[in-house]
Parts: C-alpha cells; sequence; structure tokens
DNA sequence: CATGGGATTGACT
DNA sequence: GTCAATCCCATGC
C-alpha cells in the first residue's frame, strides 16, 4: 500500500471525454474525487480500478466480443456488466478507441439524493449506499441498458468538481484471482466511504 | 446447444 | 469466518 500527497494529478478541467483518452490508471487515479450522477442521485468518486486489455482480469483481455465491444469503443463511455448475475458495475471506458480498458468505479460518497438511494438500497446507513460496485449501481438506479452511454451526455454522467484533489492510497485490486499483484487500485486516503477489502 | 465462471453482496455460524 | 443467489456470455463440442 503506498500512500501520496495531494496536488500530483491536474485539477478539473477536463471534460470527461478528454480525460478518459488517456492511459488508464492515470485515468484512474483522475478520477477520484469526480461526481457520479443518474438523474437527482448522485455521489463523490472515492475509489477506482483500472483494468486494461494487457492483463488477464480484464475483461477486454480476451479480445473484441459481443461483451466487450464498448470497452473497445470510444472513450468516455460507460461500459456496464452484471457480476455474479445479481449486480450492475459501472466503469468509464478508457484509452483511445481500439484499446480494450476500462475503470471500475467501485464506491462513492453519497452527495445528492440520499433518501432515494436509501429506498433503493433498502437501508439506511450513509456509509453502506454506495460503498461498493455493486451497492453504487443500486443506489443510483443504473442498470445494463446504460451500457455504451456518453458518460458527458448522460443519463449517467460523471464530471469534474471544484475540490482539489485529495491524497490517494495505491493498492492491490479486490475480488481478482488474476493478475492480482497489480497496484491498480486508487482509494481516498481515510475516507469511510471506500469499499471494504477483502 | 451445454457448461462453467465470475471486477459482489448480505445473511448467517 | 462461510455460503448461496443468479444471469450474461465465452468457450467448446
Amino acid at each position: 500500500m503506498i500512500e501520496e500527497p495531494p496536488g500530483g494529478r491536474r485539477a478539473a478541467s477536463r471534460t470527461i471525454a478528454e480525460l478518459c483518452a488517456g492511459e488508464v490508471c492515470e485515468v484512474a487515479r483522475a478520477l477520484i474525487g469526480w461526481v457520479v450522477r443518474h438523474g437527482e442521485t448522485a455521489g463523490v468518486i472515492v475509489e477506482t480500478e483500472a483494468y486494461h486489455e494487457s492483463e488477464p482480469a480484464s475483461h477486454a483481455h480476451a479480445g473484441l466480443t459481443p461483451r466487450t465491444l464498448t470497452l473497445f469503443g470510444p472513450p468516455g463511455r460507460a461500459y456496464v456488466y452484471r457480476s455474479y448475475g445479481i449486480h450492475a458495475m459501472l466503469n468509464a471506458v478508457a484509452e483511445p478507441e481500439g484499446i480494450g480498458a476500462g475503470v471500475l468505479i467501485r464506491a462513492l460518497e453519497p452527495s445528492d439524493g440520499i433518501e432515494l438511494m436509501m429506498l433503493r438500497r433498502g437501508r439506511t446507513g450513509i456509509r453502506d449506499l454506495c460503498s461498493g460496485p455493486g451497492k453504487l449501481t443500486q443506489a443510483l438506479g443504473i442498470e445494463l441498458w446504460h451500457n455504451g452511454g456518453d458518460l458527458g451526455s448522460g443519463p449517467v454522467t460523471i464530471s469534474p468538481t471544484q475540490e482539489p484533489p485529495p491524497a490517494l492510497i495505491t493498492s492491490r485490486r479486490i475480488g481478482i484471482t488474476k493478475a492480482t499483484e497489480l497496484p491498480w487500485r486508487f482509494s481516498v486516503s481515510g475516507s469511510r466511504f471506500v469499499s471494504r477489502g477483502r
């Protein structure tokens, strides 16, 4: 686990499409502090993971298939897939078109529409609303049909904030069995809203 | 066409 | 700590 002070990343001044065109780990780091919104519900990203076609944990490692079509498409779109037959997972497609890469949004600090999120989640604890990739999609009402949508124009959007980038922790990705050694997980140092590790 | 495996969560021991 | 739920899709015959 590596901890680093804030300031190393450029302030929020790019569109989501411009940001996502970059190298996937840089995108994953830069997305911390941006806001995911769907309708009246929104939250600040506090945890991400990078996935790239060059390593076997990525869906894109299998190459261009019906499932990975979005991942190989233009950057700045939503890649949404079903996990364990139950949960929807939200990714931001990264790197130029033709390269399969994406950033998994793993946790949010809830900001707007908290009552609706509690309703959708069936629980009242703020910390339990968006502290996991399956939890946040349920809280924001993000479903499979959002796959391929433009994250700049909605219905699901990711947009920058004025806040300075927070201190980051870099660690290994969670819940995978391949390429577990890569330090491609990024989270806000000290945040109470990150998902629980294994 | 049949099979098997998850980028997880919540309930339970 | 253990474990089941449940469905999309990649793979292989």
